[in-house]
DNA sequence: TTTTGTGCAAACAATTTGCATGAGA
DNA sequence: TCTCATGCAAATTGTTTGCACAAAA
């Protein structure tokens, strides 16, 4: 539940691995796990630099890929042209609704999802592993702007 | 049903719009058409050399957003650093399994899906426009090796 | 003959990499 | 002190754009 925790499993993980515990590390994971949100490598650079940490783009990327490579965090790309990074200690398993409009971006689950994709994994001898469900839309708040401008990749 | 058909789809929507009708927009085209998978601009363009015809890339991903905007193709994203286009004589609505090993895609479609998005939005204010689901496994016949290649996005 | 397209090369944006220097253990 | 990380800049990759020339209407 807490941050520490989280940043705790991080520190181990670089310890079992015999790797620095540096201040940039320990900055990056903080700010991508104490947020609840999909941040993207620029959105953790510019929240660094307004905090008066500058920490380069480079090591941003890199300490975003282990923090993938432990198990924390997930990459994720909803076809902006860039990716976004999701902190783990959400639910494991959920899809998302993004709004065109603002870009906000809900989660939900229901278990039948998985439930149809098994079967029919199983009905043609595909062996499923990861899933996504990406559901694009407009929230309740921006209602009342349709949002033409989906010509994105899905 | 016929290629001819699409094509003649494609050239009724230049005419329509007072653009030429260029051997370069029709070659691509039937390229993209006739194809069963999902291609990349650059198989396109591969495709195509191969053919003799040598067509610069730009020219290839301009027609390929007119392919899109008449509604002949769609954009896909499956997280490979790159975008694919397939053309719409398919079912209009489907989902994938993607092999991981030798990158194969496979399409189905439940109705229970559409059904879930409907009303998971509704209880929520979200009004659902598209939507993908991408599931990422090991095809039949590549079942004997089981992937850890998947850190990618999703 | 007047659009609009095409090819090429340069421009771009996100991400990665090489390398000299600096910080952790 | 030895290893590995960092920062910067250069390299890479997919895609887009500007512009002189060529093809379609």
């Amino acid at each position: 539940m807490a941050d520490s925790d989280v940043i705790d499993r991080f520190t181990a993980f670089l310890r079992d691995r015999r790797l620095p515990i540096t201040q940039q590390r320990l900055a990056i994971a903080a700010i991508l796990l104490r947020a609840h949100g999909h941040m993207s490598a620029d959105d953790v650079a510019a929240t660094l630099a307004a905090d008066g940490q500058k920490v380069g783009l480079a090591t941003v990327y890199r300490t975003l890929d282990l923090l993938v490579s432990c198990g924390l965090a997930e990459q994720r790309d909803f076809g902006e042209g860039f990716k976004r990074y999701e902190p783990m200690h959400a639910q494991p398993n959920h899809y998302h609704l993004t709004c065109t409009v603002c870009g906000a971006v809900a989660e939900f689950f229901d278990e039948r999802i998985p439930d149809i994709i098994r079967r029919t994994a199983a009905a043609r001898g595909f062996v499923p592993g990861q899933h996504r469900l990406l559901v694009r839309g407009t929230c309740r708040a921006c209602r009342k702007t349709p949002s033409v401008l989906d010509r994105r990749p899905m």
